[in-house]
DNA sequence: TCTAGTTATCTCTAATTCAGATAACATCGT
DNA sequence: ACGATGTTATCTGAATTAGAGATAACTAGA
């Protein structure tokens, strides 16, 4: 409660966000002042700051809390995954990579309730640290203290072109000093900041944006000529197998990505969170692929994938 | 409640440790299982024992539960030292090098009670791990993850015999094959066990123990021709000046020792520990010297010890 | 001056905790 | 076999505490 005050800066705000009323926060407040004989909170007319000492005790009442939440959690956890797992996913890993992965963790453990929100990296990491998700796809690299993170897939970005295009260097021929039009997934997708850092690096340009929610819909428009895009190679390959596609190889450091699966070093990990890490790892490298039926080809998809 | 009752391993002898009844226990314990919906201890006629769940728990509740004495004291500390101090320290180090600071500290921070238990290395590391001390002076080496450690006064051992003796081959002819007698604060002390080894792997001895509670008592006997003993040098330069005593340096690695003072490193420091920490390390070097006035003239017969 | 925000305090009810007494059971020693 | 001694479970009434509402007092800003 004491924490709740200090981070919401009042005992009014405190008490809605705790479903309580004011006097009873105000009352444990002040009993808490009381027991350890000094003033928390510097009281004014627009709510409450810390004292010298409350500044000292926060950080161990926050601690305290995560603590209390988290050892429920480990209490109540059983060798058989169940309850909500919250994870977080970039939108580009949600599209080409998630499908797979859930439908064979949903098909093997119904008990468990996922609970999914997408964001950019730097959202994912600041909610995985906050405790909102237990863990998320972020792209990689990382290195923060705080965090362990699993390398889940490291792929190879290409330029998806329609058919006629033959080599890059016709792509680049043709698109100097022309627009380009780039189909990306979403505002915030990290392959399109590569791309439009790539375009731009080239001389290429200007770019025109549109945006697709699906894979098939984004290599239909391609493949049409509409525009390009930049994709995992393997998430391609399929494309171009089928000749709807070309793919061409960028020789270029940035054009190696890696997604990781980064969650709190010191919070508990739940066998319905162990058991996902492992799915992932597992399933990871397989693409959604529409034409892939999901839980037992999973894995006939991915060599196809490859193969192609 | 949960965490005494695991650790004392019976609800009967956790209330009584509480400080309350037995059904008041049993009843909250029976609330914990209610809202966590599964049992944490099996009941049998000799007391309990975790269940899997409860096992989970335990560090838990332990963390919580030392966090919020933890948080007391953070939050109750103030810039000026008060309270009760609770330290550990080798019989040796008591005798030795404690009196100057503790006199020195007492006299600048006369709030703080100091509570002091004397013990063995092994003791006291196990005292500050287990969090019944806040620091300790110990024997060094020392490599603990948990720990933290601060040297505070590098010496060396020099052999203290009767000033007739001449030089250490003296004495190793004089003692070859015949009895010897040495001198030790008491059972335990780290110079006693360095000592024993010494002799034996000279081949001199047998050995005789003598055990005495003073320093001079010791320089005394020695002086006297009684036995032998083993000092620091820093410690006995004084007697030796005076012409009771002769000193004979060994060139062996064991006789560097040195005396750390540990702490946990995640626990809280209080601005008490915290001067006591720099009153260690500024007077760590001083001995006790019987003719030394403790308070002014400290810095000056650490001189006069070195000097001598 | 009035309004909208804040915290402090009082009061009454409901819930909880506490301590004691008792019951039920197992273990050990005679 | 039986009692002594230990254990936990349960019931009960008193004491304590938490909870919610109403009100007061205060401040900043319009």
């Amino acid at each position: 409660m004491f924490a709740a005050v200090a981070e919401a800066g009042g005992i009014n705000k405190a008490a809605r966000h705790l479903n309580t009323v004011q006097s009873n926060v105000t009352q444990r407040i002040r009993l808490l002042e009381q027991e350890l004989g000094l003033p928390l909170f510097h009281r004014h007319s627009r709510g409450v700051t810390l004292t010298g000492a409350g500044a000292e005790l926060l950080p161990y009442a926050q601690k305290i809390g995560h603590l209390i939440a988290e050892a429920k959690r480990a209490a109540t956890d059983g060798p058989v995954p169940a309850g909500r797992l919250c994870l977080g996913s970039l939108e580009t890993t949600t599209a080409l990579r998630l499908p797979p992965i859930l439908t064979a963790y949903a098909g093997t453990y119904g008990e468990v309730d996922i609970e999914l929100r997408t964001g950019t990296t730097a959202e994912l990491l600041d909610a995985v640290l906050g405790r909102r998700i237990e863990g998320a796809f972020v792209a990689g690299p990382l290195d923060h203290p705080e965090l362990a993170a699993e390398t889940i897939v490291t792929e190879r970005l290409v330029l998806v072109t329609e058919p006629k295009i033959a080599s890059f260097d016709h792509f680049a021929a043709a698109a100097r000093g022309r627009e380009v039009k780039i189909i990306v997934f979403r505002a915030g997708c990290s392959y399109r900041e590569i791309f439009e850092r790539f375009l731009a690096g080239r001389g290429l340009g200007p770019i025109r944006r549109l945006e697709l929610g699906t894979l098939d819909g984004i290599i239909g428009c391609v493949g049409a000529g509409i525009g390009v895009t930049l994709l995992p190679r393997a998430v391609a390959a399929a494309g171009a197998a089928r000749g709807q596609i070309a793919l061409h190889e960028i020789a270029m450091p940035e054009m190696r990505v890696e997604t990781l699966f980064v969650r709190r070093r010191d919070a508990f990990v739940s066998s319905a969170l162990a058991r996902f890490i492992d799915c992932a790892k597992a399933r990871g490298g397989a693409a959604a692929d529409p034409a892939a039926v999901p839980m037992a080809t999973a894995r006939a998809a991915k060599r196809a994938a490859r193969g192609g």
